[in-house]
RNA sequence: CGGGAUGUGGCGCAGUUUGGUAGCGCACUUGACUGGGGGUCAAGGGGCCGGAGGUUCAAAUCCUCUCAUCCCGACCA
């Protein structure tokens, strides 16, 4: 390709309304310009990056035995209907009418039209296992799209669903898609971390998250320094071990604590760690229930742990006129002395003795409080968000690492849930009409490519990997008036293109800054500048855009190098 | 959906407090010079200031409504 015949808009400025540096630079890049809130055209150089993740995510599929198919954008009403999600889903689904008023959908996902397909064309065991996947734009009308392509409303996803006799089946294909994926985000070069996911409204538990390890990640995961063990904060299990029996060597105390509202305040004013308190959060739940969690002063609650430990939809915290109803005091002070409601507590509550608490009272705490004497707890779990440091639940002395990421991949056993509501049944081999054991496994691909951005750049642009990068090599050309550069770069350009490499010609009647300053923007992973400085000496300048190294390259070698170093960098093994 | 902010040539911004002929940088067009890190000079083109209504002799500026976009919280590839 010719720059000069290219559409390949580089912004100098970044935009005002870009956040993230994926979404900045991908602006800036002339990759992707905006069309509403969350919804993208992808210019020419970004669809090239999406169509290289699209066509690694194809190959890998088709590797793990997954067929590709194509459903439509445009689902009508009845198939929502018979699984229960037209009610359920809620404003996410983006609902409208056609010309004869019948209701529609945009697909945010495609359980029930899988479903129906399998149902009607799939009969007998025999025909079993199936995968099948798409790679197709999806629309969710989200509450709030932001990043870019990070999290659009409409969005490119691959999408595969997984049909089994037996749950055995089942595990066996949801392995398949688990190696897959890791395949998937090897080859693609980006740092990742496959961690265990708390499964949601999805139900199950058993569920895979693919993280993209960045700063800017939405998502806490934790991974185990010494075994395998990662899981996203959300679900990570933590054990307490065999927690010391506390001894109660105080009594208990009423203290003032003027103004003392928050955890901080208190430790700071009464001189003790914040691990020596206990506080006391009032929450509601989706059944209207209004009950106490108690957790160390240092702790973090997980609500989600919490929602699935009372089988509730949702937990929030308490509004301040429930909490003043509950405790008898303003937020700030609640305490599980002589506190009415149910009382649940972090296991490592039962390991803690003498501990300050809120005194339900304004300005009032206690201290020198005990477990049974002071008060008593009803239920003992493991709700409390997990840190760096805590121990591996998984191995023997492994510790938590913290990181954040970017969930690009989800993978799910669904079981029968859709099958069942939408009678998609096969006959073993007894006779027998038996639902299909299900599996749904997403990958977001433009959402990778920002994550692979947002992974790896610089200040000066992106630094894109050979695997997602829409040239694999950039040839500028310095001076296009100077012929004999110009004759060197053109024969360069088309001996690389004859040997299959995707090569971007900047022919640009540009002065070389703003050339150079284009190449770092866009990217691409190597580059050669033909100058007429060093072609006296016969040579060009090859440039890694990762790491800068620079070598001088005989016009003549320049070619194979070039060949030999892209061939490298795509090299992959699947397996690990 | 709650909270906060912003809408002025393609992009980044000033002008709004205190109404009075719409401005700057970049980009763009033409010409010349220049040619290894966003170069110089000269001459140009482009915006009824998000939209609607109102106040006024006069509105980018004041008032009302509205739309859009962005950020922070509960959901998700």
């Amino acid at each position: 390709m010719r720059y000069s015949q290219y559409l390949l808009p580089t912004l100098k400025e970044t935009p005002a309304d870009a956040e993230v540096v994926s979404h900045q630079l991908m602006m800036r890049a002339g990759m992707i310009r905006k069309v509403a809130a969350g919804i993208y055209s992808y210019l020419p150089y970004g669809l090239r990056a999406l169509r290289k993740m699209e066509q690694i995510i194809r190959e890998e599929m088709d590797r793990a035995g997954a067929i590709e198919c194509l459903m439509p954008m445009a689902n009508p009403a009845e198939l929502w209907q018979e699984s229960g999600r037209w009610e359920k889903y809620g404003k996410e689904l983006l609902r409208f009418k056609d010309r004869k008023s019948a209701d529609f959908c945009m697909g945010p996902t495609h359980e029930e039209v899988i479903t129906d397909i399998i149902r009607n064309t799939v009969n007998s065991y025999k025909q079993l296992p199936l995968n099948l996947y798409q790679i197709q734009t999806k629309f969710r009308d989200e509450i709030r799209p932001r990043f870019g392509l990070m999290r659009g409303r409409e969005f490119v996803m691959k999408d595969a669903y997984s049909f089994d006799l037996e749950d055995a089946g089942a595990d066996d294909s949801y392995r398949k898609m688990y190696q897959a994926y890791r395949n998937i985000f090897n080859r693609c070069g980006l740092k990742f971390r496959s961690v265990e996911a708390d499964s949601g409204a999805i139900g199950g538990n058993f569920s895979h998250e693919f993280m993209v390890l960045a700063e800017s990640g939405e998502d806490g995961i934790v991974s185990c320094d010494s075994c395998e063990y990662a899981a996203n904060v959300e679900k990570a299990e933590l054990i307490y071990g065999d927690l010391a029996t506390p001894v109660a060597t105080q009594d208990l105390t009423k203290v003032d604590t003027p103004a003392q509202k928050t955890i901080e305040d208190v430790a700071k004013f009464l001189k003790v760690e914040a691990s020596q308190l206990v506080k006391t959060l009032i929450v509601q739940t989706s059944d209207d229930e209004v009950l106490a969690v108690l957790l160390r002063g240092d702790r973090e609650l997980n609500m989600i742990k919490l929602t699935n430990l009372l089988d509730v939809d949702w937990v929030l915290l308490a509004e301040d006129d429930v909490v003043k109803e509950a405790t008898g005091a303003p937020t700030g002070f609640a305490g599980p002395v002589g506190l009415k409601i149910k009382v649940i507590a972090d296991a490592e509550i039962k390991g803690m003795a003498d501990f300050v608490v809120g005194g339900n009272a304004v300005d009032v705490h206690y201290s020198g409080v005990n477990l049974e004497r002071d008060f008593t707890v009803s239920q003992f779990a493991d709700i409390r968000q997990a840190v760096a440091g805590d121990p591996c639940p998984r191995c023997d002395g492994g510790k938590f690492e913290s990181w954040r990421g970017i969930e690009v991949g989800h993978i799910f056993k669904l079981g029968t849930k859709y099958s069942e509501a939408m009678n998609a049944t096969v006959l073993d081999a007894e006779g027998k009409s038996r639902p299909l054991v299900m599996g749904c496994y997403g990958i977001g691909a433009g959402r990778t490519v920002a994550a692979a951005i947002e992974q790896n750049h610089d200040e000066y642009g992106m630094i894109l990997p050979m695997p997602l990068a829409p040239f694999q090599v950039l040839v500028t050309m310095l001076n296009p008036k100077d012929d004999q550069v110009r004759d060197a770069a053109e024969k360069l350009y088309q001996q690389l293109l004859d040997l299959g490499i995707e090569a971007l010609l900047d022919d640009r009647d540009e002065r070389p800054g703003i050339k150079f300053k284009d190449a770092d923007l866009i990217g691409i992973p190597l580059r050669v500048t033909v100058g007429a400085r060093n072609l006296k000496e016969g040579n060009v300048e090859l440039k890694a855009r990762a790491d800068g190294e620079t070598v001088m390259v005989g016009l003549d070698d320049v070619a194979a190098q070039l060949q030999q170093r892209v061939a490298d960098a795509l090299a992959f093994e699947p397996g690990n």
